[in-house]
Order: structure tokens, then sequence, then C-alpha cells
DNA sequence: GCCAACGTTGGC
DNA sequence: GCCAACGTTGGC
């Protein structure tokens, strides 16, 4: 198991969870439950660790773009909103015993003062091979490499 | 296992 | 609101 800091992109609707919501939320912790995509959930389950950096992102909104970052302070577990038939992510299929579906909880960092948006991301060279910009992704926990990250966040300070 | 139909994501 | 692209479902 890799001991160095990995790094992700969360996406997240603003309407539904929006940065402001994590840093209202208590603590500026919450859980990233709903997840409801295998491949998601496998880096929730088995790859996103404690430490870990987390770029925000907010997807169907105007502009879409990173708004600011959290850390993971909590390692995958099972998604409990899944058990509970009362939650718009309920999952029958889903067993506390053999549970489908997980969960990592994040804390605040940073709001950025500027957001970046998705248009000024598709600009910049070094993000090319980025997830999140090739055609077609819509995977809404994606990894990023420590190069990306790095790109990302000098362009932060330059804001 | 194939694949058509359907539902969802998410930029524009 | 539109629609392209993707993921899932289910009949066969």
């Amino acid at each position: 198991m890799s001991k160095s800091k990995q790094y992700w992109l969360f996406k997240s609707e603003p309407s539904v969870f929006s940065i402001a919501d994590l840093e209202r939320s208590p603590k500026k912790i919450t859980h990233w439950d709903g997840v409801r995509n295998y491949q998601a959930r496998n880096f929730l389950r088995d790859s996103i660790k404690l430490g870990d950096g987390v770029l925000f992102y907010h997807s169907n909104a105007d502009p879409p773009g990173i708004v600011g970052l959290a850390e993971v302070i909590q390692a995958g577990y099972p998604d409990h909103t899944a058990f509970d038939s009362k939650d718009p992510h309920f999952d029958p299929d889903s067993d506390p015993q053999k549970p489908i579906w997980y969960m990592v909880d994040i804390h605040h960092v940073k709001t950025f003062s500027t957001p970046i948006p998705l248009n000024a991301l598709k600009a910049i060279k070094g993000l090319d091979k980025m997830i999140l910009l090739q055609k077609g992704s819509r995977l809404s926990v994606q990894p990023v490499t420590g190069q990306e990250w790095k790109i990302i966040l000098n362009l932060v300070n330059k804001l």
C-alpha cells in the first residue's frame, strides 16, 4: 500500500451540496454519501486514504469548475444511506452484512476566492490528460495526478 | 453474452 | 431545455 499522499476530484451539484454547504457543516465535515457508480465506489472503498487531497468541483453549475479544497479524514466505509428505505439513495440490494456502496469523510480546507472554471482548466496544457477533461467523462469521484494537483494549486495562488 | 431500451450525467 | 455520451437493465 502506498504511503504517499494521493489526490482526487469530487463532483457535486451545488444545488444539492455545495462547498458553502461543506463549510457550514458541523466541524466542516461531511460524509461523501450517495455515490452509486461502481468505478467511483471502487475508489471510495479501496483507494482513497486518510490525508488524501480533494479538489471540490461544482457540476451543473454556472460556470462549472473547481471551487475549493478538502481533505480526506476517514477512508472508505459502508454508505448507510443505501440501507435506509426513506433515503433517496436507498438501494435494496445493499445489505449491511454485505454492503455494495461506500463513502469517505472529508473536511473543508479552502474555498477559493476565485473558482477555476472548466473552460480555464481546458486551456491549460499540463491538464489535458485530466479525467475531468476527457470527452464523455462523467465519473464523479476520480483520481488526480500529483502533477495535475500541483498545476492547479499554482494556478490558485496566482488568482 | 449480446444489445436495444432506458435512465442519468452534465456541458452548453 | 437540448442532447451526446455513458452506465445499467433485462429479454432473448
